[in-house]
DNA sequence: CTGAAAGCGCTTACAG
DNA sequence: CTGAAAGCGCTTACAG
């Protein structure tokens, strides 16, 4: 290895300054009641023209706080590309851009299920965690059990101490999307997701019922399709609705991907978007502008969630009762593009 | 602040173990020559015994080498979010996969034109640098000059000491687009991209070139759209193309999300796709499996550049002759998909 | 094979 | 307002 050319040090400004290393670092750290304005001035000087960098390892040592956030992504399999996911790119960038403007660093980490996150963790002795599932893993649990530092999870129905848990208002998201729907005149409309089992899929589901329910429309288990919501699931929901031909007029899906899978899958069977088909997607991603048509989508503001998570980490973090849970739900609305076609 | 329970350090670990810090410092960094196998298993199971994790900012400290590599990623505007490109994310998953296969820790951080990249890579010393800009920015010349590191960029014509430099083959990547429109019966091809200035851009321009002059097809200044390779210039550029009514048949782009503007701007202006337009694309995005057609598109393997460029990284940072340049240049392929029609 | 000493670059009490 | 001392948790020479 090469050798780097020397670094300056607190020493060094403190030596060219004739003054302590004390006097510097209270300079450093705005103490200024500690500091005659004329040194502070001087120092100050020096420091521009030297250059100097403070080392944040060695600052992280002594105060017992490193300034470091722990971002971890989760991932399926070691093949698999999490970032490739729109929504937790959004979501990093978000992330790293709260933290930065707060003087936070944020180290990243992408784990798989047998990855030891709190080694790590500890590692660095990170302030805080931002936990990037969309859905809270079991293989977490144990972790979270005993978190050593406050930390932000998203979607989660946990509830505990430390925790900061930012959601969407899921039902009312599909609540919406069936509602819209059915404004346009459709009663005959299908769900897709296999939401047994899974909280936040669970809520979705729930709200596609309520909205049923209020507008007095029965519900018909024959139109909900327990696929996956990927493209892949939607991509087979959409061929099975186009083959079953049992009078579904449109679609209520839980994610934009798998809303894109079955406008492929029922056009294949032979159906024309949106005029044989009405779809809603979710998640409201760049994306839907780009399909023919363009996908009426819940938008559940990613970016937002991001930014509300973060904050409330870095307040915690700050706090003193840091135990105390902190659950917050975030308002979703509908934006409207051309999948939906009005019967009346 | 709440006060942290107590973390066990090197120190616990050598008193439980009735040994030196010494010893435990050896057995856990492998030097098992100098421990006898007994000392070091007994060592290690009190290690597990305590959960022991090692402190590696105390660690970068000594050792002068943090093992921590900085990720830069270019943002227009505080508002823009650099990571909903699809590049970027993608590349973001690959080095951070990369790093933490080989030990290393990925410190991301975004910035604007008046950030100070040094400062923060100082702050932190980093062993290794990644610029993730698509085209290496002019503001960044002044840090690079004086680097203290290794580091990566990619796309950049720069040949400077330390310098990773990992491209694609552009000037191929427009000529096999251009020449797989040629195949399929087409003469008068549009080519879109305001490529005066850029580099990248300009090595496309001049494969399109190369293929039309290599098939005898004159080059026509009127089929060049200086748009901004973007959504809105593909827009712009398709609703041109359809007003222009010039005999153009096909188009290639130098960006996906450019060619779905093309798409849609031409579709505005009355031109079926691909029936009176063809049209192919850059990136490979998954994106061109979501429209209709489905977009076929130059393949530039997004992921190698990054996992070549994060590998040649850390080959560096461990050789002795850190200062020779480095230069290399991917493959790039067609992606065959419906956007491209024969004229046969 | 094992250890005592010194030091990495900073900050936190504590004195003056 | 300023500073000398001690220490954060680790590793690197250097002895034995």
């Amino acid at each position: 290895m090469v050798k780097d050319m020397e670094k300056t040090t607190l020493k060094d400004i403190a030596d060219k300054a004739g003054v302590s290393m004390m006097t510097v670092s209270n300079v450093i750290n705005g103490k200024n009641n500690r500091v005659s304005a004329q040194t502070a001035e001087k120092i100050n000087r020096i420091i521009q023209e030297c250059g100097y960098v403070p080392n944040l390892s060695a600052r992280s040592l002594t105060k017992k706080t490193s300034n470091i956030i722990g971002v971890i992504v989760p991932m399926e399999s070691y093949e698999e590309n999490s970032f490739e996911d729109p929504y937790i790119s959004t979501m990093i960038g978000t992330i790293e851009q709260e933290l930065c403007r707060n003087g936070y660093y944020m180290m990243l980490r992408s784990v798989v299920k047998e990855t030891d996150v709190s080694h790590f963790l500890r590692n660095w002795n990170v302030d805080g965690i931002i936990f990037l599932f969309p859905n809270f893993p079991d293989y977490a649990r144990e972790f979270i059990d005993k978190p050593s530092c406050p930390f932000a999870v998203f979607d989660s129905h946990l509830k505990m101490p430390k925790l900061i848990n930012v959601k969407s208002d899921d039902r009312k998201g599909l609540y919406l999307s069936t509602k819209y729907i059915i404004n346009h005149g459709h009663s005959h409309i299908a769900f897709i997701a296999n939401y047994e089992g899974n909280y936040l899929l669970t809520e979705r589901f729930l709200g596609y019922c309520q909205a049923l329910k209020e507008c007095g429309i029965p519900f018909r288990q024959e139109y909900v399709l327990t696929e996956i919501p990927s493209y892949e699931g939607g991509l087979a929901a959409g061929k099975k609705i186009a083959a079953m031909n049992n009078g579904i007029t449109a679609v209520v899906t839980t994610a934009d991907i798998c809303a894109i899978g079955v406008m492929e899958g029922a056009r294949l069977g032979g159906l024309r978007i949106p005029m044989d088909l009405s779809i809603v997607g979710y998640d409201d991603l760049n994306l839907c502008r780009f399909t023919t048509p363009k996908l009426t989508s819940v938008s559940q503001n990613v970016s937002q969630k991001a930014r509300v998570a973060t904050r409330l980490l870095l307040d915690k973090i700050l706090s003193d009762n840091q135990d105390e849970p902190c659950l917050i739900t975030l308002d979703v609305d509908i934006v409207e593009r051309q999948s939906v076609i009005s019967l009346f």
